[in-house]
RNA sequence: AGCGGGGUGGGCUAGCCAGGUCUAUGCCGCAGGGCUCAUAACCCUGAGAUCGGUCGUUCAAAUCGACCCCCCGCUACCA
Protein backbone atom coordinates (compact mmCIF):
# COMPACT_ATOMS: atom_id res chain seq x y z
CA UNK A 1 0.00 0.00 0.00
CA UNK A 2 0.97 3.62 -0.98
CA UNK A 3 2.15 6.06 1.82
CA UNK A 4 -0.04 8.59 2.46
CA UNK A 5 1.70 11.84 0.66
CA UNK A 6 2.31 15.17 2.66
CA UNK A 7 3.30 18.21 0.94
CA UNK A 8 4.30 21.49 2.73
CA UNK A 9 5.66 24.61 2.03
CA UNK A 10 6.93 27.90 3.36
CA UNK A 11 5.88 31.09 1.90
CA UNK A 12 9.20 32.17 -0.16
CA UNK A 13 11.38 34.72 1.24
CA UNK A 14 12.43 37.73 -0.16
CA UNK A 15 15.98 38.39 -0.59
CA UNK A 16 16.26 42.44 -0.57
CA UNK A 17 17.70 41.55 2.73
CA UNK A 18 19.00 39.23 5.05
CA UNK A 19 17.32 36.18 7.18
CA UNK A 20 15.35 37.64 10.55
CA UNK A 21 13.86 35.89 13.36
CA UNK A 22 10.53 35.92 11.70
CA UNK A 23 11.78 34.04 8.86
CA UNK A 24 13.00 31.36 11.13
CA UNK A 25 10.23 31.23 13.03
CA UNK A 26 7.90 30.08 10.16
CA UNK A 27 10.88 27.57 8.59
CA UNK A 28 10.45 26.04 12.32
CA UNK A 29 7.54 25.44 12.15
CA UNK A 30 6.99 24.18 8.95
CA UNK A 31 10.10 21.89 9.74
CA UNK A 32 8.12 20.39 12.84
CA UNK A 33 4.96 19.63 11.41
CA UNK A 34 7.18 18.22 8.08
CA UNK A 35 8.75 16.10 10.79
CA UNK A 36 5.84 15.09 12.49
CA UNK A 37 4.34 13.83 9.46
CA UNK A 38 6.85 11.83 8.44
CA UNK A 39 6.87 10.24 12.03
CA UNK A 40 3.61 8.98 11.57
CA UNK A 41 4.48 7.38 8.15
CA UNK A 42 4.11 10.02 5.50
CA UNK A 43 5.48 10.70 2.40
CA UNK A 44 6.83 14.26 2.95
CA UNK A 45 7.79 17.19 0.88
CA UNK A 46 8.63 20.12 2.21
CA UNK A 47 9.89 23.03 0.53
CA UNK A 48 11.00 26.26 1.38
CA UNK A 49 13.00 29.10 -0.89
CA UNK A 50 13.42 32.63 -1.91
CA UNK A 51 11.31 35.18 -4.29
CA UNK A 52 14.26 37.18 -6.49
CA UNK A 53 12.01 38.53 -8.96
CA UNK A 54 10.90 41.76 -6.71
CA UNK A 55 11.84 44.99 -8.03
CA UNK A 56 12.59 46.04 -5.20
CA UNK A 57 16.17 43.63 -5.64
CA UNK A 58 16.93 46.32 -7.95
CA UNK A 59 17.13 48.97 -5.75
CA UNK A 60 18.55 47.27 -2.51
CA UNK A 61 21.37 46.32 -5.25
CA UNK A 62 21.91 48.95 -5.96
CA UNK A 63 22.07 50.47 -2.37
CA UNK A 64 24.61 47.48 -1.86
CA UNK A 65 26.94 48.59 -4.61
CA UNK A 66 26.33 44.81 -6.31
CA UNK A 67 25.38 43.86 -9.53
CA UNK A 68 21.65 42.40 -8.87
CA UNK A 69 22.84 38.76 -9.60
CA UNK A 70 25.46 38.92 -7.13
CA UNK A 71 23.41 40.62 -4.54
CA UNK A 72 20.60 38.20 -5.11
CA UNK A 73 22.97 35.31 -4.98
CA UNK A 74 24.60 36.47 -1.84
CA UNK A 75 21.34 37.01 0.19
CA UNK A 76 20.01 33.52 -1.72
CA UNK A 77 22.66 31.74 -0.04
CA UNK A 78 21.87 33.03 3.36
CA UNK A 79 19.21 31.69 3.66
CA UNK A 80 19.97 28.37 2.34
CA UNK A 81 22.23 28.71 5.73
CA UNK A 82 19.52 29.94 7.52
CA UNK A 83 18.20 26.31 6.77
CA UNK A 84 21.10 24.58 7.43
CA UNK A 85 21.96 26.34 10.51
CA UNK A 86 19.19 25.11 12.33
CA UNK A 87 18.35 21.29 11.63
CA UNK A 88 15.60 22.80 8.74
CA UNK A 89 14.73 19.91 6.78
CA UNK A 90 13.64 21.14 3.57
CA UNK A 91 13.55 18.49 0.65
CA UNK A 92 13.80 21.31 -2.00
CA UNK A 93 14.85 25.22 -1.93
CA UNK A 94 13.76 27.04 -4.92
CA UNK A 95 14.70 30.04 -6.15
CA UNK A 96 12.46 32.06 -8.70
CA UNK A 97 15.57 32.80 -10.50
CA UNK A 98 16.71 29.30 -11.62
CA UNK A 99 15.43 28.23 -15.20
CA UNK A 100 13.05 25.41 -13.80
CA UNK A 101 11.28 27.96 -12.13
CA UNK A 102 11.17 30.78 -14.58
CA UNK A 103 9.54 28.36 -17.58
CA UNK A 104 6.72 27.75 -15.41
CA UNK A 105 5.91 31.07 -14.47
CA UNK A 106 5.40 31.82 -17.93
CA UNK A 107 3.86 28.49 -19.12
CA UNK A 108 1.31 29.41 -16.38
CA UNK A 109 1.19 33.13 -17.18
CA UNK A 110 0.39 31.86 -20.91
CA UNK A 111 -2.01 29.46 -20.07
CA UNK A 112 -3.81 32.19 -18.38
CA UNK A 113 -4.29 34.54 -21.71
CA UNK A 114 -5.32 31.29 -23.33
CA UNK A 115 -8.41 30.64 -21.31
CA UNK A 116 -9.17 34.01 -21.95
CA UNK A 117 -8.21 35.24 -18.44
CA UNK A 118 -5.40 37.93 -19.21
CA UNK A 119 -6.62 41.08 -20.76
CA UNK A 120 -4.57 44.47 -21.98
CA UNK A 121 -5.94 47.48 -20.19
CA UNK A 122 -3.79 50.43 -18.31
CA UNK A 123 -3.46 50.97 -14.99
CA UNK A 124 -2.35 54.98 -13.94
CA UNK A 125 -1.30 56.89 -10.27
CA UNK A 126 1.02 58.12 -8.91
CA UNK A 127 4.94 57.21 -10.00
CA UNK A 128 8.19 57.93 -8.36
CA UNK A 129 10.80 57.74 -10.71
CA UNK A 130 13.85 57.52 -7.80
CA UNK A 131 11.97 54.74 -5.86
CA UNK A 132 10.27 53.36 -9.29
CA UNK A 133 7.24 52.37 -7.84
CA UNK A 134 4.28 53.94 -7.69
CA UNK A 135 2.58 55.67 -4.59
CA UNK A 136 -0.54 55.84 -2.79
CA UNK A 137 -1.88 59.16 -0.99
CA UNK A 138 -0.57 57.63 2.43
CA UNK A 139 2.42 57.14 1.46
CA UNK A 140 3.50 60.64 0.52
CA UNK A 141 4.66 63.04 2.91
CA UNK A 142 2.66 66.74 2.10
CA UNK A 143 2.14 65.35 -1.71
CA UNK A 144 6.07 64.19 -2.01
CA UNK A 145 7.46 61.47 -2.22
CA UNK A 146 9.43 60.60 1.94
CA UNK A 147 12.59 59.15 0.45
CA UNK A 148 13.41 61.25 -2.54
CA UNK A 149 12.04 64.40 -1.51
CA UNK A 150 9.89 64.70 -5.22
CA UNK A 151 6.88 64.93 -6.32
CA UNK A 152 5.59 61.82 -8.05
CA UNK A 153 3.52 61.83 -11.51
CA UNK A 154 0.42 61.01 -12.62
CA UNK A 155 1.32 58.19 -15.15
CA UNK A 156 -0.56 55.89 -17.03
CA UNK A 157 0.79 52.82 -18.46
CA UNK A 158 -0.45 49.59 -20.50
CA UNK A 159 -0.50 46.70 -18.55
CA UNK A 160 -1.86 43.04 -18.58
CA UNK A 161 -4.96 42.26 -16.06
CA UNK A 162 -5.94 39.07 -14.82
CA UNK A 163 -10.01 38.43 -14.46
CA UNK A 164 -9.82 37.98 -11.23
CA UNK A 165 -13.29 39.04 -10.51
CA UNK A 166 -14.32 36.18 -12.26
CA UNK A 167 -13.63 34.16 -9.78
CA UNK A 168 -15.19 35.51 -7.28
CA UNK A 169 -17.92 33.14 -6.64
CA UNK A 170 -15.83 29.83 -6.72
CA UNK A 171 -12.84 31.42 -4.05
CA UNK A 172 -16.03 32.65 -1.60
CA UNK A 173 -17.15 29.08 -1.96
CA UNK A 174 -14.25 27.39 -1.41
CA UNK A 175 -13.40 29.59 1.91
CA UNK A 176 -16.35 29.40 3.21
CA UNK A 177 -17.30 25.84 2.65
CA UNK A 178 -14.05 23.98 3.52
CA UNK A 179 -11.73 24.67 6.21
CA UNK A 180 -9.20 26.01 3.60
CA UNK A 181 -7.93 28.90 5.83
CA UNK A 182 -6.74 27.92 9.42
CA UNK A 183 -7.31 29.11 11.82
CA UNK A 184 -10.89 30.42 12.01
CA UNK A 185 -10.27 34.06 12.39
CA UNK A 186 -7.87 34.24 9.43
CA UNK A 187 -10.65 32.66 7.30
CA UNK A 188 -13.25 35.62 8.41
CA UNK A 189 -11.27 38.33 7.64
CA UNK A 190 -11.04 37.06 4.02
CA UNK A 191 -14.85 36.64 3.64
CA UNK A 192 -15.33 39.81 5.21
CA UNK A 193 -13.34 41.57 2.39
CA UNK A 194 -14.26 39.25 -0.28
CA UNK A 195 -18.24 40.14 0.79
CA UNK A 196 -17.64 43.78 0.77
CA UNK A 197 -14.96 45.15 -1.47
CA UNK A 198 -15.75 41.70 -4.09
CA UNK A 199 -12.80 40.94 -6.17
CA UNK A 200 -11.28 43.26 -8.98
CA UNK A 201 -9.45 42.56 -11.97
CA UNK A 202 -5.61 42.59 -10.77
CA UNK A 203 -3.06 44.29 -12.86
CA UNK A 204 -0.60 41.35 -13.36
CA UNK A 205 2.72 43.04 -15.36
CA UNK A 206 4.80 45.83 -14.94
CA UNK A 207 6.40 47.62 -18.00
CA UNK A 208 8.65 50.04 -16.10
CA UNK A 209 10.96 47.10 -14.00
CA UNK A 210 14.08 45.60 -15.67
CA UNK A 211 14.17 42.70 -13.47
CA UNK A 212 11.47 39.84 -13.28
CA UNK A 213 10.16 37.21 -15.71
CA UNK A 214 8.69 38.47 -19.22
CA UNK A 215 5.40 38.03 -20.19
CA UNK A 216 6.47 35.64 -22.61
CA UNK A 217 4.44 36.72 -25.48
CA UNK A 218 4.94 40.46 -25.07
CA UNK A 219 8.64 40.36 -23.58
CA UNK A 220 8.83 44.21 -22.67
CA UNK A 221 6.28 43.31 -20.00
CA UNK A 222 7.38 42.17 -16.57
CA UNK A 223 5.04 39.55 -14.36
CA UNK A 224 4.25 40.77 -11.47
CA UNK A 225 6.04 39.45 -8.75
CA UNK A 226 3.12 37.42 -6.46
CA UNK A 227 1.99 36.00 -9.54
CA UNK A 228 5.25 34.62 -10.40
CA UNK A 229 6.13 34.30 -6.69
CA UNK A 230 3.00 32.15 -5.75
CA UNK A 231 4.32 29.62 -8.98
CA UNK A 232 7.14 28.01 -6.90
CA UNK A 233 5.12 26.00 -5.20
CA UNK A 234 4.47 23.87 -8.54
CA UNK A 235 7.41 24.97 -10.07
CA UNK A 236 9.55 23.17 -8.02
CA UNK A 237 7.71 20.31 -7.95
CA UNK A 238 8.31 20.45 -11.91
CA UNK A 239 4.67 21.25 -13.35
CA UNK A 240 2.65 20.49 -15.13
CA UNK A 241 4.35 16.81 -16.01
CA UNK A 242 7.33 16.00 -13.17
CA UNK A 243 6.85 13.09 -11.10
CA UNK A 244 7.32 14.79 -7.89
CA UNK A 245 4.24 17.65 -9.61
CA UNK A 246 2.07 14.41 -10.22
CA UNK A 247 3.12 12.67 -6.55
CA UNK A 248 2.63 15.33 -3.98
CA UNK A 249 0.52 18.10 -5.70
CA UNK A 250 -1.89 19.60 -4.69
CA UNK A 251 -0.20 21.01 -1.76
CA UNK A 252 -1.48 19.73 1.74
CA UNK A 253 -0.24 23.10 3.72
CA UNK A 254 0.83 26.33 2.89
CA UNK A 255 2.43 27.76 5.26
CA UNK A 256 2.18 31.58 5.53
CA UNK A 257 2.10 35.09 7.72
CA UNK A 258 -0.78 36.85 8.24
CA UNK A 259 0.62 39.37 6.13
CA UNK A 260 0.21 37.44 2.85
CA UNK A 261 -3.20 35.46 3.61
CA UNK A 262 -5.07 37.26 0.71
CA UNK A 263 -2.40 36.27 -2.12
CA UNK A 264 -2.72 32.77 -0.94
CA UNK A 265 -6.31 32.14 0.00
CA UNK A 266 -7.81 34.66 -3.11
CA UNK A 267 -5.16 35.22 -5.99
CA UNK A 268 -3.38 31.71 -5.96
CA UNK A 269 -6.67 29.90 -5.87
CA UNK A 270 -8.03 32.06 -8.76
CA UNK A 271 -4.78 31.46 -10.57
CA UNK A 272 -5.24 27.80 -10.20
CA UNK A 273 -8.90 27.74 -11.15
CA UNK A 274 -8.09 29.73 -14.17
CA UNK A 275 -5.57 27.14 -15.00
CA UNK A 276 -7.69 24.17 -14.19
CA UNK A 277 -5.12 23.34 -11.65
CA UNK A 278 -6.31 21.31 -8.28
CA UNK A 279 -6.30 23.92 -5.64
CA UNK A 280 -4.28 23.47 -2.47
CA UNK A 281 -5.94 21.85 0.80
CA UNK A 282 -4.81 24.58 3.44
CA UNK A 283 -3.72 27.50 3.73
CA UNK A 284 -2.30 27.61 7.87
CA UNK A 285 -1.76 31.27 8.23
CA UNK A 286 0.65 31.64 11.82
CA UNK A 287 1.05 34.75 13.96
CA UNK A 288 4.33 36.77 14.17
CA UNK A 289 6.99 37.35 16.66
CA UNK A 290 7.02 40.46 18.06
CA UNK A 291 9.74 42.38 20.38
CA UNK A 292 8.40 44.20 23.08
CA UNK A 293 5.08 43.75 21.95
CA UNK A 294 6.47 45.59 18.13
CA UNK A 295 6.70 44.17 14.89
CA UNK A 296 10.15 43.40 13.73
CA UNK A 297 11.52 46.30 11.55
CA UNK A 298 14.95 46.60 10.24
CA UNK A 299 14.72 50.31 11.42
CA UNK A 300 13.81 50.03 14.90
CA UNK A 301 16.81 47.28 14.96
CA UNK A 302 14.56 44.55 16.30
CA UNK A 303 15.33 42.43 13.27
CA UNK A 304 17.26 40.15 15.09
CA UNK A 305 19.89 37.99 13.07
CA UNK A 306 19.58 34.22 13.99
CA UNK A 307 22.81 33.73 13.50
CA UNK A 308 23.90 35.89 16.02
CA UNK A 309 21.63 33.95 17.97
CA UNK A 310 23.50 30.63 17.71
CA UNK A 311 26.28 32.25 19.44
CA UNK A 312 25.25 32.17 22.31
CA UNK A 313 22.61 29.81 22.24
CA UNK A 314 22.28 26.08 21.09
CA UNK A 315 20.22 25.30 17.83
CA UNK A 316 17.60 23.35 20.01
CA UNK A 317 17.02 26.19 22.69
CA UNK A 318 16.21 28.53 20.04
CA UNK A 319 13.44 26.21 18.09
CA UNK A 320 12.31 25.09 21.90
CA UNK A 321 11.70 28.16 22.44
CA UNK A 322 10.18 29.25 19.35
CA UNK A 323 7.85 26.14 18.94
CA UNK A 324 6.45 26.77 22.60
CA UNK A 325 6.86 30.58 23.59
CA UNK A 326 5.09 31.53 20.63
CA UNK A 327 1.26 30.65 20.28
CA UNK A 328 1.36 29.07 16.66
CA UNK A 329 -1.83 31.07 15.78
CA UNK A 330 -0.93 34.56 17.36
CA UNK A 331 1.56 37.10 17.57
CA UNK A 332 4.34 36.07 20.42
CA UNK A 333 6.42 38.23 22.09
CA UNK A 334 10.57 37.02 21.79
CA UNK A 335 13.36 38.26 24.30
CA UNK A 336 16.50 37.01 25.23
CA UNK A 337 15.43 36.87 28.84
CA UNK A 338 12.38 34.88 27.90
CA UNK A 339 14.18 32.19 25.78
CA UNK A 340 16.61 31.49 28.71
CA UNK A 341 13.86 31.43 31.30
CA UNK A 342 12.14 28.72 29.17
CA UNK A 343 15.06 26.97 28.45
CA UNK A 344 16.64 26.80 32.12
CA UNK A 345 13.37 26.39 33.72
CA UNK A 346 11.43 23.62 31.26
CA UNK A 347 13.52 22.20 28.82
CA UNK A 348 16.89 22.07 31.15
CA UNK A 349 14.92 21.99 34.51
CA UNK A 350 11.80 19.09 33.63
CA UNK A 351 12.67 17.60 31.07
CA UNK A 352 16.16 17.24 30.97
CA UNK A 353 16.60 16.33 34.08
CA UNK A 354 14.15 14.12 33.95
CA UNK A 355 15.97 12.03 31.83
CA UNK A 356 19.36 12.51 33.05
CA UNK A 357 18.33 11.33 36.64
CA UNK A 358 16.58 8.01 35.39
CA UNK A 359 19.26 7.18 33.47
CA UNK A 360 22.37 8.02 35.97
CA UNK A 361 19.69 5.95 38.37
CA UNK A 362 19.65 3.00 36.03
CA UNK A 363 23.04 3.61 35.79
CA UNK A 364 24.65 3.97 39.41
CA UNK A 365 21.69 1.41 40.72
CA UNK A 366 21.95 -1.21 37.91
CA UNK A 367 25.14 -0.41 36.18
CA UNK A 368 23.20 0.90 33.63
CA UNK A 369 20.75 -2.14 32.95
CA UNK A 370 17.21 -1.89 33.28
CA UNK A 371 15.34 -3.48 35.70
CA UNK A 372 13.17 -6.67 35.59
CA UNK A 373 9.70 -5.04 36.80
CA UNK A 374 7.26 -7.17 38.92
CA UNK A 375 3.04 -6.29 40.03
CA UNK A 376 3.29 -2.98 38.86
CA UNK A 377 0.33 -3.36 37.69
CA UNK A 378 -1.06 -3.38 41.33
CA UNK A 379 0.57 0.05 42.03
CA UNK A 380 -1.62 3.15 41.35
CA UNK A 381 0.97 5.36 40.67
CA UNK A 382 2.89 2.79 38.23
CA UNK A 383 -0.82 2.72 36.38
CA UNK A 384 -1.00 6.23 36.59
CA UNK A 385 2.23 7.13 34.44
CA UNK A 386 1.97 4.06 32.34
CA UNK A 387 -1.67 5.80 31.12
CA UNK A 388 0.17 9.02 30.66
CA UNK A 389 2.67 7.20 28.03
CA UNK A 390 0.31 5.49 26.43
CA UNK A 391 -1.48 8.58 26.04
CA UNK A 392 1.00 11.27 25.09
CA UNK A 393 0.92 10.85 21.53
CA UNK A 394 -2.45 10.56 20.98
CA UNK A 395 -2.89 13.70 23.00
CA UNK A 396 -0.48 15.30 20.36
CA UNK A 397 -1.83 13.71 17.50
CA UNK A 398 -5.07 15.70 18.50
CA UNK A 399 -3.19 18.98 18.41
CA UNK A 400 -0.71 18.34 15.71
CA UNK A 401 -3.83 17.66 13.90
CA UNK A 402 -5.57 21.05 14.49
CA UNK A 403 -1.39 22.57 13.91
CA UNK A 404 -1.50 23.10 17.29
CA UNK A 405 2.31 22.77 17.34
CA UNK A 406 2.61 25.02 20.50
CA UNK A 407 0.11 23.25 22.64
CA UNK A 408 1.47 20.02 21.58
CA UNK A 409 4.68 20.68 22.97
CA UNK A 410 3.34 21.91 26.67
CA UNK A 411 2.14 18.62 26.20
CA UNK A 412 5.61 16.77 26.29
CA UNK A 413 6.63 19.53 29.07
CA UNK A 414 3.65 18.86 31.64
CA UNK A 415 4.08 14.85 31.00
CA UNK A 416 8.22 15.42 32.14
CA UNK A 417 6.79 17.23 35.26
CA UNK A 418 4.70 14.35 36.14
CA UNK A 419 7.45 12.00 35.42
CA UNK A 420 9.39 14.03 37.69
CA UNK A 421 6.71 14.12 40.49
CA UNK A 422 6.20 9.87 39.68
CA UNK A 423 10.66 9.49 40.60
CA UNK A 424 9.85 11.95 43.73
CA UNK A 425 7.00 9.85 45.03
CA UNK A 426 8.86 6.75 44.26
CA UNK A 427 12.01 7.42 45.62
CA UNK A 428 14.23 4.79 43.70
CA UNK A 429 17.36 6.49 44.91
CA UNK A 430 16.60 5.03 48.61
CA UNK A 431 14.17 2.13 47.60
CA UNK A 432 15.87 0.73 43.85
CA UNK A 433 12.10 0.21 43.04
CA UNK A 434 12.91 -1.85 39.90
CA UNK A 435 9.21 -0.67 38.46
CA UNK A 436 9.41 2.81 39.15
CA UNK A 437 13.07 2.79 36.57
CA UNK A 438 11.17 0.79 34.35
CA UNK A 439 8.58 2.85 34.03
CA UNK A 440 10.42 5.72 33.66
CA UNK A 441 13.12 4.47 31.25
CA UNK A 442 10.47 4.00 28.76
CA UNK A 443 9.43 7.30 29.81
CA UNK A 444 12.36 8.63 28.59
CA UNK A 445 11.95 6.83 25.09
CA UNK A 446 8.47 8.25 24.98
CA UNK A 447 10.54 11.97 25.46
CA UNK A 448 12.95 10.96 23.19
CA UNK A 449 10.10 10.30 20.19
CA UNK A 450 7.76 13.20 21.01
CA UNK A 451 10.64 15.71 20.77
CA UNK A 452 11.74 14.23 17.49
CA UNK A 453 9.86 16.51 15.32
CA UNK A 454 10.79 19.92 17.94
CA UNK A 455 14.60 19.22 18.42
CA UNK A 456 15.94 16.38 15.92
CA UNK A 457 19.35 16.18 17.25
CA UNK A 458 18.69 16.07 20.64
CA UNK A 459 16.25 13.48 20.06
CA UNK A 460 18.69 11.61 18.88
CA UNK A 461 20.90 12.08 21.64
CA UNK A 462 18.61 10.60 24.28
CA UNK A 463 17.68 7.79 21.73
CA UNK A 464 21.96 7.14 21.46
CA UNK A 465 22.10 7.28 25.14
CA UNK A 466 19.24 5.03 25.60
CA UNK A 467 21.54 2.21 23.44
CA UNK A 468 18.17 2.10 20.91
CA UNK A 469 18.67 0.76 17.36
CA UNK A 470 18.02 3.22 14.38
CA UNK A 471 16.03 6.06 14.82
CA UNK A 472 12.91 7.08 16.45
CA UNK A 473 11.51 7.46 12.98
CA UNK A 474 11.97 3.58 12.77
CA UNK A 475 9.56 2.99 15.11
CA UNK A 476 6.98 5.96 14.35
CA UNK A 477 5.14 8.05 16.34
CA UNK A 478 2.63 5.79 18.23
CA UNK A 479 5.56 3.86 18.96
CA UNK A 480 6.33 6.55 21.34
CA UNK A 481 3.39 5.04 23.85
CA UNK A 482 4.75 1.61 23.79
CA UNK A 483 6.93 0.48 26.64
CA UNK A 484 9.42 -0.75 24.16
CA UNK A 485 12.39 -0.60 26.41
CA UNK A 486 12.43 -4.29 27.45
CA UNK A 487 14.40 -5.37 31.30
CA UNK A 488 18.05 -6.24 30.55
CA UNK A 489 18.37 -3.65 27.97
CA UNK A 490 21.77 -1.78 28.79
CA UNK A 491 21.54 1.91 28.44
CA UNK A 492 24.68 3.91 27.54
CA UNK A 493 26.87 5.86 29.87
CA UNK A 494 24.58 9.26 30.75
CA UNK A 495 25.10 12.72 29.80
CA UNK A 496 23.75 15.84 29.95
CA UNK A 497 21.31 16.83 26.87
CA UNK A 498 20.25 20.26 27.40
CA UNK A 499 22.75 22.48 29.08
CA UNK A 500 21.78 25.04 31.49
CA UNK A 501 22.17 28.42 29.53
C1' A B 1 -13.04 55.92 8.88
C1' G B 2 -15.49 50.78 8.12
C1' C B 3 -15.50 45.59 9.73
C1' G B 4 -13.53 41.94 13.22
C1' G B 5 -10.93 40.49 17.95
C1' G B 6 -9.43 41.87 22.71
C1' G B 7 -8.40 44.51 27.66
C1' U B 8 -8.00 39.50 34.33
C1' G B 9 -1.93 40.05 40.19
C1' G B 10 5.23 41.83 37.33
C1' G B 11 4.71 38.58 32.41
C1' C B 12 1.52 35.02 29.84
C1' U B 13 -3.20 32.83 30.83
C1' A B 14 -8.21 29.94 32.50
C1' G B 15 -13.02 31.44 33.40
C1' C B 16 -17.22 34.76 30.09
C1' C B 17 -21.21 31.81 25.15
C1' A B 18 -25.30 28.38 29.27
C1' G B 19 -24.56 35.03 35.80
C1' G B 20 -24.14 32.75 42.06
C1' U B 21 -19.65 27.08 44.25
C1' C B 22 -14.72 33.32 41.55
C1' U B 23 -13.19 35.35 49.03
C1' A B 24 -10.92 34.50 40.35
C1' U B 25 -7.34 29.26 37.58
C1' G B 26 -2.66 27.58 35.92
C1' C B 27 2.36 28.48 34.54
C1' C B 28 6.73 31.72 34.92
C1' G B 29 8.92 35.15 38.01
C1' C B 30 9.49 36.90 43.36
C1' A B 31 10.02 35.84 49.18
C1' G B 32 10.53 31.91 52.81
C1' G B 33 10.62 26.66 54.37
C1' G B 34 11.02 21.15 53.61
C1' C B 35 13.46 17.32 50.82
C1' U B 36 17.93 16.08 47.99
C1' C B 37 18.95 10.62 43.22
C1' A B 38 19.72 14.82 39.68
C1' U B 39 22.08 20.21 35.42
C1' A B 40 17.92 22.05 42.73
C1' A B 41 13.52 18.17 40.48
C1' C B 42 9.45 17.59 43.81
C1' C B 43 6.42 19.38 48.07
C1' C B 44 4.59 23.37 51.39
C1' U B 45 3.77 28.55 52.71
C1' G B 46 3.68 33.78 51.43
C1' A B 47 3.40 38.73 48.84
C1' G B 48 0.73 40.45 44.58
C1' A B 49 -5.60 41.61 40.68
C1' U B 50 -11.70 45.05 43.79
C1' C B 51 -11.30 40.99 36.54
C1' G B 52 -9.92 48.69 31.30
C1' G B 53 -13.75 52.84 32.96
C1' U B 54 -18.79 54.53 33.97
C1' C B 55 -23.84 53.45 34.29
C1' G B 56 -27.48 49.83 34.23
C1' U B 57 -30.27 44.68 34.40
C1' U B 58 -30.56 41.23 38.59
C1' C B 59 -31.58 38.77 45.10
C1' A B 60 -26.58 37.98 42.71
C1' A B 61 -21.83 40.14 37.26
C1' A B 62 -15.08 39.02 35.48
C1' U B 63 -19.45 36.70 33.40
C1' C B 64 -25.64 40.06 30.47
C1' G B 65 -26.76 45.38 28.21
C1' A B 66 -25.42 50.57 27.03
C1' C B 67 -21.83 54.26 26.55
C1' C B 68 -16.66 55.63 26.96
C1' C B 69 -11.16 54.78 26.98
C1' C B 70 -7.13 51.88 25.19
C1' C B 71 -4.75 47.91 22.24
C1' C B 72 -4.53 44.65 17.99
C1' G B 73 -5.91 42.50 13.16
C1' C B 74 -8.16 43.07 8.12
C1' U B 75 -9.45 46.85 4.74
C1' A B 76 -8.73 52.26 2.72
C1' C B 77 -8.24 50.13 -4.67
C1' C B 78 0.21 49.86 -1.38
C1' A B 79 2.91 49.73 -9.00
Amino acid sequence: MPREKFYITTAIDYVNAYPHLGHLYEKVCADIIARWNRLIGRDVFFLTGTDENAAKNEKAAREAGLEVKDFIDRNAKRFQELCRAFNISNDDFIRTTEERHRKVSQLIFKKMFENGDIYKGSYSGLYCYGCEEYKTEKDLVDGKCPEHGTEPEYIEEECYFFRLSKYEKQVLELIEQNQFIIPEKRKQEMIARIKSEGLRDLAVSRSRVGWGVEVPFDPKHKIYVWVDALVNYISALGYPDGEKYKKYWPADVHLIGKGINWFHSVIWPAILLSCGIPLPKHILVHGYITIGGEKLSKSKGTAIDPFKLLEKYEVDAVRYFLARDIPFFEDGDFSEKALVERVNGELVGNIGNFIHRTLTLIWNLYNGEVPEPHDYENDRDCMRLLESIKMLPNTMREKFENYEIDKALKEVADFSIQCNRFLQAKEPWKTKDPNALFLCVNAVRTLAITLRPYLPSSSEKIWKMLNLDGLPEDYGWDSAGELAIKPGHRISKPEIVFKKI
